[in-house]
DNA sequence: CTGTGGGCAGAAGGCCGACAA
DNA sequence: TTGTCGGCCTTCTGCCCACAG
């Protein structure tokens, strides 16, 4: 995480390059202003990693891979059309059926009320018909409301998640603009370097726990990394002080315009 | 600022209670979504305070007291109308003929294009006229795009400046309403609080710089004191670890509905 | 002196199918 | 299959004064 060889920020020799840490816990969290997603994470370092160690900790992170709820999705980079004031959201003919509750077919048009929930729980209200010429499934009433809360622009994504329990969960992923201000106006860059470093030190030399957000999509590099997946690429190409390295996030897979689990 | 005795944070024993620096540059700076002002400060500390140091200092904080312009402005708390799309902005009759250039009475109605700079130096237009029975001034054309855009509500402030070159000056100062979310998702504040602390141990240790953000309207209390007031304090009340304190700022004089410059 | 509300005209929002890519 | 457009009606915006506190 050396940036600048600016030098103005004090070296901690007894922290290491790699820290192992247990995982207390881990919170996923929203911006809620922006819906940027992050992670709160509370890490132990472990001094001396035994066996009995290791496989505690590639044991509690299979634990962490079970509990992976089966979802069915759809993403659609927005249009002119669909942020436009002069109309709705025009849903992907596959993705509609696939995704919303079946429409009753016997009114004239077929029409109901959607609701969707946001990271924030909030519930956005949308009129779901199917109409024109030829036929297509659109979002009228409650959409603009939706478009301007989040304040969404064409080029920006939205994605529609129906949960196990069938529920619609509704998210958001703007497209790569200028890097949103994360660089807040209360602390200095080097007060925040030295702060993590500090506070990572600190537990490590007093086996107490340190609290790291972690925004993989803000951050120059992970800075975390499963312990199973360090172990594999230990074991196999050796890591070294100052390598590059990169991991696909399974989310990374959105590159084309409308995608869907299979 | 010692928080709770959560006692995961690092003591610093070689930081004293208080730190005498010399301000190597200060510049004031605002948040461009909030307009939220703070300092920015580069502070170096200074080991052995000697005479010869204490009489640079107090005469560099004299210079900075120089150069105050002269201004003259008025501040006016929005009302439900002025915040309303149903209408423009009123302006109280003393204010405006106090404050903004005359208006040519020959004219009718009196009428004039105002300009105004904001603290990001974005020009605001306004439309100036003087009309109804009674008569009175308002602003009309553009007040509505200024009200959407720094999201104000009634409640909060605006504040015009007519400053040395007669250019004026516009700025914006919100109800005490939730402490809005200065609590970035990038750093726990463990690490915030540590990071602060060593960055001015370091400096301390090392006779370097450190840059600090100085907000005092979101500080819970201030933690840098001009020198001369520090001066004053020590041989008056004796300061001590621990003690509260508390200073008069110079813009806190705005308890009244509407202000100006005598 | 100034905050609010009614009147009114023009701008913007928003639902519709037509059409074409 | 779906993005954009013209048509058309509704809602909102915003400038005016009256009136009252």
């Amino acid at each position: 995480m050396r940036k600048d060889a600016d030098a103005q920020i004090p070296s901690y020799p007894n922290l290491p390059s790699k820290l192992i840490c247990i995982l207390h816990s881990v919170t996923m969290e929203s911006d809620p202003d922006t819906d940027e997603v992050y992670a709160r994470m509370t890490l132990q370092p472990v001094s001396n990693v035994t066996q009995c160690d290791k496989e505690i900790l590639l044991a509690s992170e299979l634990a962490l891979k079970q509990n992976k709820p089966q979802t069915e999705f759809f993403c659609k980079t927005l249009t002119a059309s669909d942020t436009s004031t002069h109309g709705g959201f025009s849903v992907p003919r596959r993705a509609a059926e696939r995704i919303f509750p079946r429409l009753d077919f016997s009114l004239q048009p077929p029409a109901q009320e959607l609701q969707a929930r946001d990271l924030h729980d909030t519930i956005w209200t949308f009129r779901h018909i199917f109409r024109g010429q030829p036929k297509r499934h659109l979002l009228t009433t409650g959409w603009s409301l939706f478009i301007s809360g989040k304040r969404l622009l064409a080029g920006d994504s939205v994605l529609f998640i129906r949960d196990a329990k069938q529920q619609l969960l509704l998210g958001i992923r703007r497209a790569n603009r200028q890097p949103t201000n994360l660089s807040s106006s209360v602390l200095s860059s080097d007060s925040m370097h030295i702060g993590v470093l500090a506070a990572a030190a600190h537990a490590a030399a007093n086996n107490s726990q340190f609290t790291i957000f972690y925004n993989p999509r803000a951050s120059p590099s992970e800075f975390v990394i499963p312990f199973a997946k360090y172990q594999k690429a230990v074991y196999g190409n050796q890591l070294s002080l100052g390598m590059r390295f990169r991991m696909m996030f399974e989310t990374e897979e959105s590159g084309t315009r409308s995608t869907w689990v299979q």
